[in-house]
DNA sequence: CCGAAATACAACGGAGAAGTGGTAGAGTCC
DNA sequence: GGACTCTACCACTTCTCCGTTGTATTTCGG
């Protein structure tokens, strides 16, 4: 569980590309909808209300990122959630999201008026 | 802690925004520097080797983001670490990171030859 | 005061990724 | 076997963002 403190470039490289995978706002969406279960592109079209294309590119590069699975079924082909670490991360972002928000209000409230 | 499930799109849109600011190899390094501790833009430009205004400009980004702080000291200006949340979400990314490389490397070694 | 140093800001060019339209391949139903 | 559906790929346009160059601003030393 070390991690070499002057952090290596490649690792560095690996970390932010990690991290670009998911900061993209059609990706969290369909992450946070894998979240109920398995789902086919179609579904998922319906579900987000965007193009079957962008949905399947998306899709495609979390596949790469090996966040999600894909498993043919006939025509369809069903994706799932491969890493459940990923939503511990968006959890642990929401946290200090929230942390922010309520410093910003102490600040505002209790603070200089 | 709860986090509404069909997650609601201004989330969305804080959440991959938060992870477009860590995911940039330029802005890694530099907290990863700052984990040392405080230290002015001279010397994050001497520890990285990269110009001036590009330090400046991503510390700037980093601290409108609210994850480094930010002091004026004279003619100096002292950045230091301001969420340490940050360090905990790298840590997981490296994680996920090396379960995948394990993986990847029982499939090589022990499955089909 | 005046010059030098440290930092931030604005503008520019270029690389990379997102979204769209069209289309091809794979599979099912009649 | 033919038509239809589902999914992925390709070409294209647009947009965002990174890194650089040039410059302004603030502060310290003489």
């Amino acid at each position: 569980m070390e991690i070499p403190h002057p952090l290596p470039d490649p690792l560095v490289e690996l970390i932010a590309q990690r991290f670009r995978v998911i900061g993209e706002p059609m990706r969290i969406k369909l992450l946070d909808a894998l979240r109920d279960g398995d789902a086919t592109v179609g579904e998922l079209v319906d579900r987000l209300g965007a193009s079957q294309q962008n949905v399947s590119k998306h899709l495609g590069i979390l596949a790469q990122a090996g966040i999600v699975s894909r498993a043919k079924d006939g025509t369809y082909v069903r994706y799932g959630i491969a890493d459940e670490s990923i939503f511990a991360l968006c959890e642990q972002v929401c946290g200090g999201l929230r942390q922010q928000v309520t410093e910003l209000d102490q600040i505002l409230t209790g603070g200089a008026a």
